[in-house]
DNA sequence: GTATAATATATCGATAATCTATATATGTCA
DNA sequence: TGACATATATAGATTATCGATATATTATAC
């Protein structure tokens, strides 16, 4: 993940459904998307990403079709799932709560919620 | 880390070091102020604290001495270095970057900055 | 007084997230 | 035609954290 692999972990699987929540995306389109969104600060990996793109939809949080670019290029697009929503929220959740924590350790202020 | 410790990594060396800014403390200590610190969202294990107080001691980012409490009872002061100090400043940092990255993501406000 | 729980430090092995490296193939542009 | 971007995939390594376990002291309850 660029910035510093060990300051997130978990974090992720959140990225990335929240992605799909949107719309329907192929790996390689989630980590463009991904880069753009935070501004070239999340850089994931290939390595990273189609294991666990594998992992979510085994754990039907996503389902997959493939689908042509018009030429031999054929594109895995993943769909997220109402398991795979539901994780998010909960996710989202959890990060929140996380975020305010740290920040009350490191005596900041709190911030304005998500959403 | 309880709340799900897929969420850090990493973060735990910031707020270690963040406790010991403050003042000196023995390890059961931190876990205990860790707790208090963020409205109990943050239960650190031992298992995780000890080896981690070792390492970074290795790093020379922290020193530490024995102190009695008076009677047979010994505790493990730990105190943080300059070398220390400077990575918890790096660290303090990037962690500012991350949750504005990921909050960006999440299609939320950016918050207030912490300090 | 004695059992139990809290305090205090420590190590070991397991698990999980991410990385690097590698492989393979297509598309585009100089 | 050669290089680089697009696209997916797997294997093995690294690292953070955890649970389990061990050991010893101190405080509290029965």
């Amino acid at each position: 993940m660029s910035i510093n692999k060990s300051l997130l972990t978990g974090s992720t699987t959140m990225l990335i459904l929240k992605l799909l929540e949107e719309t329907d995306m192929y790996g390689y389109e989630m980590i463009e998307e991904l880069s753009k969104k935070s501004q070239n600060i999340f850089k994931l990996k290939a390595g990273t990403l189609y294991p666990l793109l594998h992992g979510l939809e085994h754990k039907d949080m996503l389902t997959s079709y493939e689908k042509s670019t018009g030429n031999q290029r054929i594109r895995k697009y993943y769909s997220i799932t109402k398991t795979g929503r539901k994780y998010l929220n909960e996710k989202t959740k959890e990060w929140k709560v996380y975020t305010v924590a740290i920040n009350n350790v490191l005596g900041g202020v709190d911030f304005a919620p998500v959403q």
